[in-house]
DNA sequence: ACCTGAACACCGTTCAAGT
DNA sequence: ACCTGAACACCGTTCAAGT
């Protein structure tokens, strides 16, 4: 199905020095010039360019990473019907804490774009929060009107939250689980 | 106490015209580039930078406008204990919802900030908006822990719904608000 | 094929000259 | 005192020349 010649090997290695480069740098700061990223990485602007579009696709592409991260986690530990929601959320809030500025960065990314077309990653993530979620709500420890949309939504509260620092996102983590809980 | 003077009526007259040309544009684009706005201002560059430091103090001004309006309608409709901190939290979202643009240019501003001292209209609209909490939990509709550093942080995140278009923030006020009822 | 980095475009901000 | 807007600084992006 692929079309794509398979890249040369320096190529492919420069692609994987940038993404590397840009990770560690937005891990401090968000707004990191990219002639300072192609310094890091050791390589030209134009390599940069090369492989991504523009800035805000390099930066889509950190998000990918960390979207096969967590969905990672999440199927490991989060499938059991014990609140598995729950454990997602705090775990995605953690992640995003531990990395201000590469989820600012992320956020402003996606901020700024129209209607973007998912990547793979995401979409993955998706179909295992949507399992999640299922399996709370069979456990009986979920509302039964929750879907993956809201909880997507809640995911960009959270990185809203700690973006800004406007708050403690644990404890706005605690609320919105109240929220999450089956009607009484 | 204020040791200002009183500025030139024209002066004045131009830093009006400033706000009202930034709000208008920016009601309907989030980055519109400031000589654009001093042109429609019809004014110079210079002016608007004679008045705000640069543009996130022009943002921050708007900004205040809109609290001052919210603050307002806080006071009348709010404060009698039948779920006021409810109403309040609908009214903000159809007030950002309505104004996209700028909300999200609000948000962009307090992003990049440190730690910024608040301005008047936004310390005047926390001291309404913590009667309005009082109010409801006399009445018992609303959870007694819930602060006003909590009703702050559900707005942010309020803003952040709008302002990226990932969902409809209905639902999302809907959620939270559940997450505030009293404990049962 | 892919890489480099000087050059270009764009926009926020400054400041010399004007009223 | 305040205003104007050309000039400057900065950074994202392009592209001619090189390997």
């Amino acid at each position: 199905m692929s079309t794509e010649r398979k890249p040369r090997a320096d190529a492919e290695r420069n692609r994987a020095r940038v993404l590397e480069a840009a990770r560690a740098l937005l891990a401090e700061q968000d707004d990191v010039q990219l002639p300072e990223i192609a310094r890091a990485a050791g390589v030209g602007v134009g390599t940069v360019y090369r492989n991504f579009p523009d800035r805000r696709a390099l930066v889509e592409a950190l998000a990918e990473q960390r979207f096969a991260e967590i969905a990672e986690y999440a199927r490991k530990r989060c499938l059991d019907g014990k609140s598995g929601v729950k454990r997602y959320l705090r775990h995605v809030g953690e992640v995003l804490s531990g990395d201000r500025a590469l989820s600012s960065a992320i956020e402003t990314a996606r901020g700024t774009a129209g209607s973007e077309p998912r990547g793979d990653a995401l979409a993955e993530l998706e179909t295992v929060v949507a399992r999640a979620i299922a399996a709370d709500q069979a456990a009986g420890v979920l509302r039964a009107d929750c879907t993956v949309g809201d909880v997507y939504l809640l995911v960009g509260c959270l990185s809203s939250v700690v973006r800004t620092g406007s708050g403690d996102w644990r404890r706005f983590a605690e609320l919105v689980l109240e929220g999450l809980l089956p009607r009484g």
